[in-house]
DNA sequence: GTAAGGATTGGC
DNA sequence: CCAATCCTTACT
């Protein structure tokens, strides 16, 4: 099937999150074997005013990407030992990004990316560049539902964007 | 330079 | 419930 490209990511994080839901997430291993896994769970973070999104903090080493256009990985380490993966979207200048948290067979940001053997080498890898990770779309009809909930471990980011229904689930 | 804490997970 | 484990950020 064909890659997602740059009209898909350069979009909102909030139209492109949902929209990931059904995709399918392409790995091309070292040793060259290819596997595709159906995106389950995401969750977008939304540009300096979002508490939870790292650019809440600013523009620094960590979160440049994130003031890229769309259609690029950010991929950071969470307690020592956990690589999470990002797709960078909307405009330049404009810091989103959709974390994957569920892929079919692997549920978890953490577990998916161990499987995949995914680390901080992709960090601003291009999603329509790279031969080892992309995005495709899927076979059947995009029709798909999806549940919402407020995102996952960020209560420190206070009422009003640690309620928000960012957290969106594909409902088999 | 130093300290605090994290978009998680698995084991007790 | 809590430790693991290390990078990023902020600065008593």
């Amino acid at each position: 099937m064909q890659r997602l490209q740059y009209e898909f990511f350069v979009r909102d994080v909030l139209e492109v999150a949902p929209d990931l839901l059904g995709k399918y997430l392409v790995r091309r291993f070292p040793d060259g074997y290819i596997n595709k896994y159906k995106i389950t769970e995401v969750e977008a973070y939304r540009g300096q005013q979002d508490l939870a999104c790292h650019a809440s903090k600013g523009r620094t080493a960590r979160t440049e990407i994130m003031y890229h256009n769309g259609g690029q990985i950010y991929v950071y380490l969470i307690y020592g030992m956990y690589w999470m993966l990002n797709f960078v979207t909307s405009k330049e200048n404009i810091p989103q990004a959709v974390l994957i948290r569920g892929i079919e067979t692997y549920d978890g940001p953490g577990k998916l990316t161990k499987a995949l053997k995914i680390d901080k080498s992709f960090y601003g890898e291009d999603l329509m560049a790279s031969n080892r990770l992309w995005v495709e779309y899927g076979k059947e009809s995009s029709q798909v539902n999806i549940l919402t909930t407020p995102r996952i471990g960020i209560d420190y980011s206070g009422e009003i964007y640690k309620n928000k229904l960012w957290r969106f689930i594909l409902d088999e």
